[in-house]
RNA sequence: AGCAGGGUGGAGCAGUCUGGUAGCUCGUCAGGCUCAUAACCUGAAGGUCGCAGGUUCAAAUCCUGCCCCUGCUCCCA
């Protein structure tokens, strides 16, 4: 059976990582360990973009290697995934012998099939944007800035027929609903696809760019960009080996909503198609992370240290505050102030509270061991049934990509337990001695400690390691699949409890 | 200019696809509780859902026009 094969954008090796790279391995783990939790086996694969212009200046600039740079930089991208708790099966360089391999054979596929031709562009250059331009770039007949020097350059390269595709893609996308989501960025890119597509320029000759994979068929020029990029995503599959049909196609590629028009949605489909191999079955376009407005990049120097807040508050945190925050697709803002708002509001106050209120009465009133539901009235009646509500419409939110609401569904549960507690005040019916007050007061304490445990349940793929500390208050071993654990039932009556815990400190 | 997103009580958002009593968190005010991380629970005040038309028994939600904000059209997730 085929494995949920799930893969991010790889981050360009150019540069530290940001909040935004963070936010995207932090949702592709997300969604990756929601389907885990549901029994699906997966892949989920990360990694690094090593070639071109920048690669090779930065090397330059610092007098090192290109290669010696990149693998510096990849620890950097790496550190960040593990104190992220991010849950990759593999990590992919474009540097590594396992993609230059399959870049070739594709490329070289395609050449004989007469997909790739060879042309003579003459035209203007930018070389501070490495681009060519063209003369609908102009400003009021003058090359804006941005370009700094423009030159008239005559040079050949390789193209990839894109045209060829055009009609096919149009037709795919339409056909299929759920291609690229959010489904408004659907209607983006058939806009895109009503003007002609130009054919995608793919090589850049070698005397200036040598840090890249030479083509098979002209070792004079290496490939640029998107063949090189673009094909992680079936090297990282195991293209040319058994396995790979065990992976491809794609399930979800998650990528920022800057790449979805025209490399995602336009060039990698057509890429595949091209190539004979299926194409994926999901573009999942993200939005951008901003601050007061102002996006949050290194061009402007307002980067965030994710690292910073990871380390100072938890991964947990970290990851709970982007999932509650953002609505996938859409931007959202970053603050230090939005974030220790949920931080004491729902993980401090709503969350570890109650896991501390419950943990101490358990211990106070029974010796640690979680008593039995002796009886159940109203009170406990309508927590389950609320549970029953909760529960299903989070799975579902989950499944959909809904991460803010699905946490607010779950929050909103742990609330109620919290009401349920106030409502049965276990405090006073400690105090009475009549026989119908003890039962009503293990039953409280273990209605509290079932409901606890089931919001845990739901709270494991945005909290792993959160999950594991309250499954170890509740002398549970922490969740690997879903079956059979999301039902509500007197499932820790007898277990021995671990001590009080404080799972959210306040500062 | 083109393309995209947004405009919902003091702040931040959900709800818009699949019309039907406007929901959540924070903040404010009042009260309750005292098991707990000065935390938890309740109640109240506060919105003609950007504007103007239209469709409908009924519109935040559908249609048309307009206004305003933001982002992108170098690089970036």
């Amino acid at each position: 059976m085929k494995s949920f094969y799930l893969t991010t954008a790889i981050d360009y090796a150019n540069g530290s990582p940001h909040l935004g790279h963070a936010y995207e391995k932090i949702l592709a783990d997300v969604i990756v360990r929601t389907k885990r939790l549901s029994g699906v086996t997966t892949k989920f694969v990360t990694g690094l973009d090593e070639h071109g212009q920048k690669v090779q200046k930065g090397a330059e600039d610092e007098g090192i290697e290109p290669q010696l740079r990149c693998d510096r930089i990849a620890s950097e991208f790496q550190e960040v995934l593990t104190k992220l708790d991010i849950s990759h099966d593999d990590y992919i360089r474009t540097t590594e012998p396992r993609h230059k391999l399959v870049v070739t054979e594709l490329l070289q596929k395609l050449y004989e099939a007469g997909d790739i031709y060879m042309d003579e562009y003459k035209g203007f250059y930018s070389t501070r944007a490495e681009q060519f331009l063209q003369e609908k770039d102009k400003v009021d007949g003058m090359w804006p800035e941005i370009y700094g020097q423009v030159t008239r350059i005559t040079e050949k390269n390789y193209f990839f027929k894109l045209s060829n595709y055009q009609d096919w893609l149009i037709h795919h996308i339409e056909s299929c609903p759920d291609f690229i989501q959010p489904e408004f960025r659907k209607s983006q890119v058939l806009e895109f696809l009503k003007e002609p597509l130009n054919d995608l320029c793919i090589s850049r000759p070698k005397e200036r760019l040598s840090w890249g994979i030479p083509l098979p068929f002209d070792p004079d020029f290496v490939t640029y960009v998107w063949f090189d990029a673009l094909v992680n995503y079936v090297t990282a599959a195991g293209f040319g080996t058994d396995q790979f049909n065990e992976y491809w196609p794609a399930d979800v590629h998650v990528i920022g909503k800057d790449i979805l028009a025209p490399p995602h949605a336009v060039y990698w489909p057509i890429m595949l198609k091209a190539c004979g191999l299926e194409v994926p079955r999901q573009i999942l376009a993200h939005g951008w992370w901003t601050s007061s407005g102002a996006k949050m990049s290194k061009s402007t120097g307002e980067t965030v240290s994710p690292l910073g807040l990871a380390d100072q508050y938890g991964a947990d945190a970290f990851r709970f505050f982007v999932m509650r925050e953002m609505t996938v697709g859409q931007d959202a803002e970053f603050s230090l102030e939005r974030f220790s708002s949920r931080y004491k509001g729902e993980l401090g106050n709503d969350l570890g509270n109650l896991v501390s209120r419950l943990l101490h009465m358990c211990h106070q009133y029974f010796n640690g061991i979680a008593p039995e539901q002796e009886l159940q009235e109203a009170l406990e009646k309508n927590l389950q049934d609320r549970w029953e509500d909760v529960s299903s419409r989070t799975l579902q939110l989950l499944n959909s990509y809904q991460f803010h609401l699905a946490l607010e569904e779950t929050m909103g549960f742990v609330r109620s337990i919290n009401k349920y507690a106030d409502d049965r005040a276990p405090w006073k019916l400690a105090k009475s001695e009549t026989e119908e007050d003890k039962k009503r007061l293990a039953t409280s304490l273990a209605t509290m400690l079932e409901g606890l445990r089931l919001a845990n349940e739901l709270l494991a793929p945005v909290m792993p390691s959160a999950h594991a500390k309250i499954c170890k208050c509740l002398g549970q071993i922490p969740a690997e699949k879903w079956s059979g654990r999301l039902d509500w039932g007197d499932r820790l009556s007898g277990v021995e409890l671990g001590p009080k815990t404080i799972l959210f400190p306040r500062d």
